[in-house]
DNA sequence: ATCTATTCATAACG
DNA sequence: TCGTTATGAATAGAT
């Protein structure tokens, strides 16, 4: 039912078997879930695709199903009461499995070819280029995300830099102002703009700092303001997204 | 897809139910088994009529599909009583080594990349890359070998074709000569080049061939033989390699 | 069960 | 993966 019939054996092509999978997949889960409501039953479905991802439906849960098949089919087996057989056969499967896995991948290293036709040879060559441009694709992403993360980490240095400048500046011009006065009135008590403690916090500065328009002093003292420093910084700052 | 569209719902009729539970049962347990025919899957199907009874398909045993799902959905309940320490830590190492080779697997085919940072990108395109070298290299030759044996087989069908044409060639003058002298000389007893036995080897019949210039024989009884016969047929098998 | 008119699922392709 | 479309399959309803 498609573009013409097909025969039922293993697709050898390995990209139309991973389309073809899906979309059967999805079709098997949409007729059970169909069965299990119009005809009030109880389905469960198990699927272990090639690559050994597991994908389940159940009209109710599959655990339930399963004990209650466990339970129907006399074929008597605890879930893991694991007789001597049983266990060993398990071992002889994830062995079997190692092995298969392992063959598996000395072929994707290009490893032991020999017993290949050309044919599968080529599947495997189109996995591999396949399986090369995602992994491309994946690290110029990579790339990207680094680079934005570089970029936040600069902008926040960068105002941090910005504050700590200002407090800089403000601490010089403090300190510059009270020797001043100290030189000048150097008998008085001296008292700044009414405040009791001299080291303030930098966020209170704010209308103190030279671009606020208040730069006579700084520039009395021989402080380089230039009234362009922020205005030049900032806009190197913008993101090209 | 029947004489009408449906609304996927409890149907109420209880014979109706039934005769479209057969069928949707049947339709499901085939296209279980054609997905795990053609995408090379592990597919278990359980199905409990409303009437309590059991229908299930399984591609392979189905307690062994119940098994590996119970292993993969993790919820995994003590691992079987403490007695047998050695077992279970033999399968658990086996399962932890099947999981590792899986997710390798997956990386190579350019899946779940997510967690790998920007050098590890590189070493597995680099894999990737040089694995795929080997394929192709592989492949070349696993076609230089074919077209060898190819060339072989043919050579071999030549040198027989050839033969066989010494010895057709040598019948037909054969026999016309016969017929020819027998004609001629019609009571006398026939001795050709005293010769006792008239079906000659045509190993031994390399002589008596037209292009050995003893012509004179066959162009007299109007045999086509042309010169350059055999000097035209070689030249065709030139090789391209 | 069997037979169709229909709807559905999906193979091939982009 | 997603969308589209031509076509073969599945199946609802009737017999």
């Amino acid at each position: 039912m498609g573009r013409g019939r097909i025969e039922i054996k293993k697709i050898e092509n390995v990209s139309s078997r991973q389309v073809t999978f899906s979309k059967r997949r999805a079709g098997l889960m949409k007729k059970a879930k169909e069965l299990a409501i119009l005809c009030d039953a109880e389905v469960g479905v198990i699927i272990f695709s090639s690559t050994g991802k597991l994908y389940e439906f159940a009209s109710s849960r599959l655990q339930n199903i399963i004990s209650r098949y466990e339970r129907n089919s006399n074929c008597w087996n605890g879930p893991i009461s694991g007789t001597q057989h049983e266990v060993s056969s398990e071992i002889e499967a994830l062995k079997a499995e190692v092995v298969k896995l392992r063959k598996g991948h000395r072929l994707m290293m290009g490893k032991e070819l020999e017993g290949l036709n050309y044919k599968e040879l080529e599947n495997l060559e189109r996995q591999l280029h396949d399986g090369m441009l995602a992994v491309k694709n994946r690290k110029d992403m990579a790339m990207l995300e680094e680079i934005e993360q570089i970029k936040l980490r600069e902008q926040k240095t960068m105002k941090e830099n910005e504050a700590l400048k200002k407090e800089v500046t403000f601490r010089c011009v403090y300190s510059c102002i009270t020797k001043h006065l100290l030189k000048s009135t150097s008998s008085h008590e001296v008292c700044l703009a009414g405040r009791k403690n001299p080291f303030i916090k930098p966020s209170t500065l704010t209308y103190l700092t030279p671009d606020n328009g208040d730069v006579g002093i700084s520039l009395h003292l021989g402080l380089s303001q230039r009234d362009d420093h922020q205005k030049r910084k900032v806009p190197k700052l913008e993101y090209h997204s």
